[in-house]
RNA sequence: GCGGCGGUGGCGGAACGGUAGACGCGGGGCCCUCAAAAGGCCCUGUCCGGAAGGGCGUGUGGGUUCGAUUCCCACCCGCCGCACCA
């Protein structure tokens, strides 16, 4: 017979185009019936995060949508209709940069990266539903971005306020965060970046904290995940206290509250600090001898760049504005100061300091010399509490930001346990009307708004007469005008586009102006899961019933990158979008799955360094299957896995394997045969094979739900090199029904050659088989190898009955032959019998 | 500093508290071949031993247990996230 060699660049197209002809993987949203087994739900949402679409795809997306597509495919085989989608988060700063460069516009250069990831998916075999794709960047997806950002701001959840962004003196441009390097420089001209109030558009994310950290728990999220969001939502319980500042007119005091966390510490407060952005700053020192002194400092600061400001080790810097505030507790007057080591963005912008029990406070004293007083004694440090005066109450040890007994405070509270003493300095705070009990979150709303081209308009205008006037739904979408100029230039590109810029109130007919800010584009990801359940729905973003069917997404999986502002924004939205009644469900994902990077030599992949593994030229080399298969079996999903050129090989060497078994095996039967019967009693390598075929279709859905990739493809493995070794010592259609059996079971991680294999061997199309049963009588064995140990550790090894009883094994231990040499006269005290593994006997 | 995750052969990694190292890579030997490629078979933690067998081995030190890679405590190292958050 000729030698039939396996050849992936001939098998693979051949099934992608059955499968692209027959649009295999489509689904409709008909309702599906119900069911009266109530095993389980009949429909399936497996969603990957959606790609940037930017030059070619890379590895990393080769990795999430192998692991994507074998949980598609498995649910799909055990009976579930399947809804596994793909499209494009297509708006963003790099095509903008790349036009900047060279004049290309981004549309053309979307598109193109877009064409490319189309055509690199469709090779890799992924199983996705064509007919739902869309690109968040084409008008007929942010007309509805659009719509639901109209929605939020009638819901009063976008609003506009001033804020501080990162300008480029000499770009004339506003940058994001990411665009400003390590030294506080624009990354393009190199030149100091400054810090400049603008009016800017904002999310209420802050509205839903208390929202997101709670229903965490309803959510099969991992864990470290679950700890990212809880950390970076941040709550604190405290309290919120007014210090009352009579300095500037005696008659109209300003009030200003503070958070803290520690109320107990109070009586402790001998300053008080404001953040340099606090608006009262220059007001506060007006008129005083510092007032230039405050002046500079506070310029300073707020054009030093964050990641020195927020540097913890850096010496406390400060200036002393010149006036007093009262300490609500006992009434002494405290000064006031600025400094940076206080953020505007949390809590208040303004603290109490107590050097005594905070680190900082107590570094910020030492360096002005101000009074430290210990409020707060350790426990089990001697001595009563009326003896402790003086700056370290005798004890030492300051700052001193642990537990103990209240001192120097109040007789009331002088002597309380001070978890105590906080309960009891609020209540007495919320009494005199000069503080409450307060949470705070670290969370701060969402800064949505752009200075930049390629994202969705932002669809507000402003009327000379009418101010702020929301673009009228039936006028959405505004769309992005064709440019010709993205050099920012002091203001989003946009405001060049005076006949787009130009227009009228629908309110009053009068002259507006548009809104020429666009959205962070993580404003169009936080839908788009929403979206594919309806894609072509052009009356609304979706239909009620539609998203019935799928929503929430069953399976969510992507980079553990995305674990804080994606998700984050996905639930935000969910919420939000629930609480204005389109949604009846409050999380989006109820399962996520967070897949390893994949590094070259232990190192991220990166054109710099050179490592780079293109998926495209792995896949003409060894074709997709191997490819896929590859990055599934070289470690568990969710760990960083290097990329191996040998290790390809050797899954290359294995699939190559099953295929050439599968068309031998084919071609001795003839003709291939639906019916995988096997011989009814078998024995010897029969049973053997079969068992071992059974064990593998047990394994490996095992390993499919625990997402254990690895072993499964593992079990595979051990399938076909026991076919390969027992291929002549067993009846043909055993061998037949193993290698139909690898076939089915490896068909969710290298689907065209098990799709092949599975055809030439039953003539049947393997996807839609259901989902292969181990036989339990398959998993059980009669005979078994008895593991004997001698004080825990092995001595010997023996057959065993499956069906012996304990005593009859505990025969079988002690009679081993190298059991009895190694008891030998010795006492045996205990016999510890698992059955089905080991007998131990305990010698002495 | 706080939080999370992880440390197993030459390498990637397997092991419901029960035979440590499945599977793959790499390495060695052999078969096929005129030769090579491809393929096939065998060996491969380490030390002693001809072998049988035995000692030692899952970051370190303790503990629980008949038995610990697995559970508990302390520590060391690495990675990730947050970080002057009041």
């Amino acid at each position: 017979m000729a030698e039939r060699r396996y050849d992936p660049q001939e098998i693979e197209p051949r099934w992608q185009a059955l499968w692209a002809r027959e649009r295999t993987w489509e689904v409709s949203n008909e309702p599906t019936e119900s069911r009266t087994d109530g095993l389980r739900a009949l429909n399936s949402y497996i969603l990957e995060m959606l790609p940037y679409p930017s030059g070619e795809p890379h590895i990393g997306h080769l990795k999430v949508y192998s692991v994507g597509d074998a949980i598609a495919h498995f649910h799909r085989r055990l009976g579930a209709r399947v809804l596994h989608p793909m499209g494009y988060d297509a708006f963003g700063l790099p095509a903008e940069n790349h036009a900047i460069k060279t004049g290309v516009q981004p549309r053309v250069s979307t598109d193109e990266s877009i064409e490319s990831f189309q055509r690199q998916f469709r090779r890799w075999g992924i199983s996705i539903d064509w007919s739902r794709e869309f690109a968040t960047c084409e008008p007929s997806y942010y007309r509805w971005t659009q719509w639901i950002f109209l929605e939020l701001f009638r819901a009063g959840l976008a609003y506009r306020r001033e804020a501080a962004v990162k300008w480029c003196p000499k770009d004339q441009t506003v940058l994001a965060n990411e665009q400003v390097d390590a030294d506080g420089c624009c990354e393009r001209c190199g030149a100091l970046v400054e810090v400049k109030q603008l009016e800017q558009w904002f999310l209420r994310i802050t509205d839903y904290a208390e929202r997101l950290l709670g229903d965490l728990d309803t959510i099969e999220w991992p864990e470290h995940v679950k700890t990212m969001q809880r950390n970076w939502i941040g709550r604190s319980e405290g309290a919120e206290v007014i210090f009352r500042c009579e300095d500037l007119d005696p008659t109209h005091p300003v009030d200003y509250p503070v958070f803290t966390t520690r109320p107990d510490t109070l009586f402790g407060a001998t300053f008080f600090v404001m953040a340099p952005e606090h608006p009262d700053i220059m007001r506060l020192a007006e008129g005083t001898p510092n007032e230039q002194a405050v002046h500079d400092y506070v310029n300073h600061a707020l054009n030093e760049p964050n990641e020195e400001r927020g540097n913890a080790d850096k010496p406390k810097t400060g200036v002393a504005l010149g006036r007093t505030v009262t300490n609500p507790v006992n009434g002494e007057q405290i000064p006031m100061y600025v400094a940076d080591y206080v953020l505007m963005e949390y809590g208040t912008g303004a603290i109490m300091a107590v050097p005594a029990h905070d680190e900082r406070d107590y570094e910020f004293a030492r360096a002005f010399d101000l009074p430290v007083r210990r409020v707060i004694f350790p426990p089990n440090a001697h001595d009563s509490v009326e003896a402790a005066p003086g700056e370290d109450g005798g004890v030492g040890g300051l700052p001193y930001v642990g537990d103990g007994t209240l001192v120097n405070s109040h007789p009331d509270f002088d002597g309380m346990p001070n978890r105590e003493a906080i309960g009891a300095i609020v209540a007495w705070l919320d009494r005199e009307g000069k503080g409450h009990a307060s949470v705070n979150y670290r969370l701060r709303d969402w800064l949505v708004s752009r200075q930049r081209y390629w994202g969705t308009p932002i669809p507000i205008l402003y009327c000379e007469r009418c101010g702020m006037v929301p673009v009228p739904e039936e006028q959405l979408p505004v769309e992005l005008p064709e440019i010709e100029d993205y050099t920012p230039k002091g203001r989003s590109p946009l405001a060049a586009a005076e006949l787009w810029v130009n227009t009228t109130c629908p309110q009053c007919g009068g002259p507006a102006r548009r809104e020429t800010d666009t959205m962070d584009t993580f404003v169009d990801s936080s839908w788009y899961f929403l979206r594919y359940c309806d894609a072509r729905n052009e009356q609304a973003a979706w239909g009620p019933a539609a998203l019935r069917q799928w929503m929430p997404v069953d399976q969510y999986i992507g980079g553990v990158e995305h674990a804080i502002l994606h998700l984050m924004y996905a639930r935000f939205f969910t919420k939000a979008l629930a609480d204005l009644g389109h949604l009846d469900f409050q999380e989006p994902f109820q399962a996520l799955f967070t897949q390893g990077m994949v590094t070259k030599d232990g190192a991220k992949m990166s054109k710099s360094r050179g490592n780079v593994v293109s998926p495209a030229s792995i896949i003409e080399r060894v074709g997709a299957d191997t490819a896929r298969a590859y990055i599934l079996f070289v470690g568990p999903p969710e760990q960083d896995a290097d990329w191996s050129d040998e290790g390809v090989e050797g899954v290359h060497r294995f699939l190559s394997r099953l295929w050439r078994l599968a068309a031998d095996t084919a071609d001795q039967a003839g003709a291939p045969n639906a019916d995988l019967s096997v011989p009814s009693a078998p024995q010897g390598a029969d049973l053997e094979l079969l068992r071992k075929a059974h064990w593998a279709i047990d394994k490996v859905s095992g390993d499919l739900r625990r997402f254990t990739f690895n072993t499964a493809i593992a079990a595979v493995m051990e399938l076909i090199n026991d076919s390969s070794r027992l291929r002549d010592a067993v009846a043909p259609e055993t061998l037949r029904f193993a290698l139909a059996t690898a076939a089915s079971v490896l068909f969710p991680f290298a689907p065209h050659v098990s799709a092949d294999a599975y055809d030439m061997l039953t003539g049947e199309r393997v996807w839609e088989q259901p989902w292969p049963q181990a036989e339990e009588s398959m998993l059980e064995r009669d005979q078994y190898e008895l593991v004997c140990q001698v004080n825990g550790k092995v001595r010997d090894r023996v057959q065993a009955s499956s069906d012996a009883a304990p005593h009859e094994l505990k025969e079988l231990c002690r009679a081993a032959p190298n059991v009895m040499a190694h008891v030998d006269g010795k006492e045996i005290v205990k016999e510890i019998v698992v059955p089905g593994k080991l007998v131990n006997l305990v010698v002495r």
